[in-house]
DNA sequence: AAGTGGTCTAGACCACCCG
DNA sequence: GGGTGGTCTAGACCACTTT
């Protein structure tokens, strides 16, 4: 685990510990004035940490009564993750076999994409991405070269997100994902191991870090019967 | 406009105006010590108002540098919104046709998701639904008569939720939906005016009240060549 | 070195829920 | 009426950016 630098981050993940260690949903969590003498903090604090719990749906405060334990949801808010962090959140074991490394040039589309001169290279990787040893998707993914010197050569089965973080300390902050409706064409299909024509995901992705740069752009196409997305929405107040 | 009543939020709305009423993106925001004492409140109040903007996506800040106006984007994260405002935000002029309205016996399935006995009733309406007046997608919308008698002989080409909302009194306040990669079925595709077995999105959503209670089930079936989902998704800190 | 946002404190008053 | 969360104050120190 990360360490944990804040006192009201130190309280949050506190909570969070209690909370799974076997509360039960709608029970009753200490009012913020005794977290805070408790735990020593101002009840400002401690109200961070409750902030930032509600926000992720684990507690949910009733003014003049109390903060109480959320009843756990199925499914969640779209979140940014990578690949191996969705498939483990949905219980699967993340696998991948890369089938292309290659640096080409990058051409108007890809060059717009990732704001770099259509003349200039880019890497490319194609990855078969599979759950519990099944294929899942089909993920080619176009870097920059220039913000990742020599990762081309250092490929292999980790995950690539882990690789950018610490080997370039390069941290992806946000995206513009698209999610459109296809169906597999027969080379996909043989290398998902699925029937021709059957229906899929084309999923497109720009990444970005904290700077509004793009780091990344991945096109995949998901194999429908497997994948499916579960959002829970709000009404915006 | 609803009245604002917190003093964070009255600076909020102040600096949306202000935002609003054309600064440039990047333009560098008065610091949070000066707005302050501008507006006569605390710093603390001040960063309430900015956290809120921030997430938002309207600022973004820096540290040690200051705060600024984020630049616009083209993708909104996920909201909960209804065919019609979904269409309208898209710029495009949603429509509708209803097909069949029905009452009929819940059964096992909809019994569980409306949490209505398998006995009891259910209203069925099957709607088209339009975009600029070209077919997008077929709906089928579940309720439950207890809560909205007589609706049924009400359905109109209004929408259904401002129906529910003027006429009931039911708030919507979140839902969970699920996305299924799927190919239209040959009566599908030619009440959708499109290609038997080409690619479409199978949608489904359960919508719930402020008290968790199940409201609404739909099952909804979009042409994929007109519809896809565009998000912004954030790492949660 | 000066200025900015990030975190925290100790205390206050208000709006709301419950016995 | 007593306790709870919701908002706010005035001030402090720290981490970081800019000059």
């Amino acid at each position: 685990m990360a360490e944990q630098h804040t006192k009201s981050e130190r309280l949050r993940q506190h909570l969070v510990d209690v909370i799974d260690q076997g509360l039960e949903p709608h029970s009753k969590l200490p009012t913020e004035r005794d977290l805070a003498s408790e735990f020593d903090v101002s009840r400002l604090t401690v109200r961070r940490a409750l902030d930032r719990l509600e926000h992720e749906g684990l507690v949910y405060r009733v003014q003049g009564a109390g903060t109480f334990v959320a009843a756990p949801r199925i499914t969640k808010s779209v979140e940014l993750t990578s690949f191996s962090e969705d498939m483990r959140a949905r219980g699967l074991v993340p696998g991948s076999s890369v089938l292309v490394t290659e640096t080409i040039s990058a051409g108007a589309r890809l060059g717009a994409k990732l704001r770099v001169s259509p003349s200039d290279d880019v890497f490319h990787i194609r990855r078969a991405r599979t759950a519990d040893g099944e294929p899942m998707a089909l993920e080619d993914t176009y870097l920059n070269p220039r913000l990742f010197p020599g990762l081309i050569d250092n490929i292999g089965s980790e995950s690539l997100y882990q690789i950018l973080e610490t080997e370039y300390g390069m941290k992806i902050e946000w995206a513009e994902q698209s999610i459109h409706a296809s169906v597999l064409e027969p080379e996909e299909a043989q290398l998902l191991s699925a029937p021709p024509f059957s229906p899929a995901f084309y999923v497109t992705r720009t990444s970005f870090d904290a700077q509004d740069r793009p780091v990344e752009y991945a096109e995949s196409t998901y194999r429908g019967d497997r994948y499916h997305y579960e959002l829970q929405i709000h009404r915006t107040r």
